[in-house]
DNA sequence: TCTGGGGTCCTAGGACCC
DNA sequence: TCTGGGGTCCTAGGACCC
């Protein structure tokens, strides 16, 4: 038996905080009415996002079908995801945590790590009242609750404040990580899906702790790289550290949307049109440009057909765009086959700024076509999303026309 | 869970070069 | 024509996360 090294208890502290049923929390938090009442977000998505305790407790799970929810629980309250809350609360939090530490990283909407190492004497506390403090003044001054674990490394913070849930607060140090590690089953480990859960299983691999006790040589061996970092930090040793770096860009973005099945080609198309602008319209938000795109149809059936092309230039033009996704599309698209999502992912993403003109573009046109989008991002943010669009997404939106006495305008691609 | 939507990173294998 | 060894880059696809 090799034992799980930590001759010192707390060589580096580590806090994980993460918002009980976040999405609902807020909801309760701006509205009194709903609180200790079953309550679920996400009716614009058609399934459960989030759920309040009371929601779980009728047996309301994540992904439930909105309609399925209203006929067997029609005490529950219903309302659509409010994202702008959702981040406010979250920054609003992270700030909390910026009080005790400057090192905080921001890993999701609800949740959050801080490295507290050596301030116990600054803040006059030992790291678990540190975290309580933490806790208290999230409760308090937001009117959520959240889950707290501290320990030693990301991983092992993780695991600890899923130990306790909702409100709890779970500190582990050195010496005690091995009763932590014994109640958690292999596939609740953070990382460890399904897959290389039942992998380790059959190595005699059932919880996190039987896992920590294989000899590195054989995680080395039948393992990947990142499985290797995990069996590390669940042993105390740091591998991934606070990364404090806010999120302002991304490797790809992606938009699919399902809809009521259908063959209806040009219904089809403009379901993967509308993507396709939405993708573009997030992607010069952030002033980015794709160098290549994927197109995929889902089938009724969930097979997923897909095509990828590269763009002659980066960009974020959806009229340009659509022009090469309609070439993908008809290599895509079965006659008669009954679909129900498109999905449209622009990769291999860019900075826009000095991108190199190709020999043959146009520039003049490119250049005014930029403008063009950039007054119709600006509408589009002012009067609502959709406010214009390109004529060739007409067909997927026939449910969803703004109301405001603005006429719909159409560009003809 | 008869299945929503948006991401990231890693690895193996092929193409191509010297 | 056969053979050797090493490096880089790209791609598809797997696995996982919230």
């Amino acid at each position: 038996m090799q034992e799980i090294l930590t001759l010192v208890s707390w060589p580096q502290a580590i806090v994980h905080i993460d918002g009980d049923s976040f999405f609902a929390s807020v909801e309760q938090s701006l509205n009194h009415s709903y609180k200790n009442k079953p309550l679920v977000t996400g009716s614009e998505r058609g399934i459960a996002s989030a759920m309040s305790a009371d929601a779980k407790k009728l047996g309301i799970t994540r992904g439930m079908p909105i309609g399925l929810i209203k006929k067997n629980y029609p005490e529950c309250i219903i309302v659509p995801g409010n994202y702008e809350a959702y981040m406010l609360f979250a920054h609003r939090m992270f700030s909390i945590m910026r009080r005790f530490t400057p090192i905080v990283e921001e890993y999701s909407i609800d949740e959050a790590f801080a490295d507290i190492t050596g301030l116990r004497r600054t803040l006059n506390a030992n790291y678990q009242e540190i975290a309580v403090k933490m806790q208290s003044a999230i409760t308090s001054e937001l009117d959520i609750t959240v889950s707290v674990g501290v320990s030693l490394t990301k991983s092992l913070a993780k695991l600890c404040s899923k130990f306790r849930k909702p409100n709890g607060i779970t500190c582990v140090k050195g010496k005690h990580i091995h009763i932590l590690l014994q109640k958690t089953p292999i596939e609740k480990v953070w990382g460890i899906g399904p897959n290389i859960s039942s992998m380790l299983r059959k190595y005699g691999c059932q919880t996190a702790y039987d896992f920590t006790q294989k000899p590195l040589p054989f995680v080395e061996e039948k393992l990947t790289k990142k499985e290797v970092e995990i069996y590390k930090e669940l042993r105390g040793e740091q591998i991934y550290k606070i990364d404090t770096n806010k999120k302002e860009s991304y490797q790809s973005i992606s938009k699919a949307k399902t809809f009521n099945p259908t063959s209806d080609k040009n219904e089809v198309f403009a379901q993967l049109v509308k993507n396709i602008e939405e993708a573009t319209a997030k992607c010069r938000k952030y002033n980015l440009a794709a160098k290549s795109i994927v197109i995929a149809l889902k089938s009724q059936k969930f097979q997923t057909y897909g095509q990828k092309a590269k763009l002659n230039r980066p960009s974020a033009d959806p009229m340009e765009i659509v022009h090469i996704a309609n070439e993908l599309f008809e290599t895509c698209y079965r006659s008669g086959k009954i679909y129900r999502q498109t999905i449209c992912v622009l990769i291999n993403l860019c900075s826009n700024k000095n991108m190199q003109l190709s020999l043959f573009d146009q520039n003049i046109s490119i250049e005014k076509r930029e403008q063009l989008f950039l007054s119709i991002d600006e509408l589009n943010k002012r009067f609502g999303i959709g406010t214009i669009h390109l004529a060739d997404s007409l067909n997927a939106r026939h449910n969803s026309l703004p109301n405001f006495n603005i006429p719909q305008l159409e560009i003809p691609v």
